[in-house]
DNA sequence: CCATAAGTGGCAGAGACTGACAGATTGGGC
DNA sequence: GCCCAATCTGTCAGTCTCTGCCACTTATGG
């Protein structure tokens, strides 16, 4: 089933060099948005000054990312679906927890993640409550392909508004680990995650 | 101590007809602003359109809420220390998400509650992106009010992080359980409440 | 009764974002 | 190699949110 969502990368590589272009010129422009945020401030950086330092106009800019917010968070690999076959591929058996861990984990290995880049990009998010704001939204559009699976898994009474409430606990623990990550020198992401969801239990 | 937070309205009573006339014109906005997103549509209704619809300018409507948003999700009472207060005066004893359970549960039988209009407020905030992420805005404000206190209870290794995995679950419950008492008619949220919490349970 | 503080409206302007149009570039079929 | 069509880009005009500034009105307290 090829999926094709209105962005441009594939599954694994975009086809054709006008694909490969637009992906480049995206992440460039992610790349210098988030710099100029981490030095002078999101709220200072104007995206015209962003469109200047890549050498193309603010409509383009907003062409490739259709809020400011975007060009750090935006999510062009599809990373919720990634996550939900993630999760859909355990095993039936397995506690809910254990699956969504080991899902979340499976993301953080993925190959294509510079650790650097990452941290910074994590930090600057952090940094501004209209940044903050656009991750938790993406994190429900995650939530809401996930939470259908959980719930299938549960089962019972109100399984539901269980799922709902484990998966967004889920992500919520997730968020943490990423952010303690992005923070801390020495520590290593999976590690992290492990712990902070070691904090909560679905309740049998 | 009195705490003076830029807000007129005191802990009981604003003093002072003006401060009366204020938290008025305040609600007042809130009020029509709610009610025409309600019909319309967040993005359909303009600021110049809920001012007119109001009576007053533009500009005051902007004195009031200093963005369009926070017309639906202000928190003029400041509920996020009433929550905070409420937890820190539970027993020392008690299991933190039991602690946390009961807070909101006072949160809700808070008195100046109108069924009503917070229903229709809660499903105009569920409708549109940018309101959903202003209200996880607040959220995560009335987490950093509550996370130390839970880190304080909790102890051991890892105390902050898995404070801070708590308390934003437990928030996520809280907004699943408001959430899906404004679509139903005939649950109490109180009942909703316990109810999704009841799906977590942070680990011994 | 008056000086001061508070509230309001109008105005100008910045910044994010959108639609429309025109020109340039590139891809694939021949 | 060539041409047509799809794609990409920049420019322009315009809307909407939000802010600072100033003038004006009104209520409050001495």
């Amino acid at each position: 089933m090829a999926r094709y969502d209105g962005s441009v990368s594939e599954l694994v590589k975009p086809v054709g060099t006008r694909a490969i272009a637009r992906d480049a010129v995206r992440a460039r422009i992610s790349e210098v948005a988030v710099d100029l945020f981490d030095t002078h401030g999101f709220d200072e950086v104007t995206v015209e000054q962003i469109a200047a330092a890549v050498g193309v106009s603010t409509r383009s800019v907003h062409r490739y990312f259709p809020a400011k917010e975007d060009t750090v968070v935006a999510d062009p690999a599809g990373l919720g679906e990634r996550v939900r076959d993630a999760f859909a591929a355990r095993p039936e058996d397995e506690p809910v927890w254990d699956g969504l861990l080991a899902s979340y984990e499976a993301l953080l290995a993925a190959p294509g993640r510079d650790e650097q880049r990452g941290k910074k990009a994590m930090r600057v998010l952090g940094s501004t409550p209209a940044l903050r704001a656009r991750n938790l939204e993406k994190h429900l559009l995650w939530a809401r392909l996930l939470t259908p699976l959980v719930a299938a898994r549960l089962g019972g009474r109100d399984a539901p508004l269980r799922a709902e409430a484990i998966v967004q606990s889920s992500l919520a623990c997730f968020d943490i680990a990423l952010t303690a990550w992005a923070e801390s020198d020495d520590e290593t992401g999976a590690d992290l995650l492990r712990r902070t969801f070691a904090a909560l239990r679905p309740a049998a």
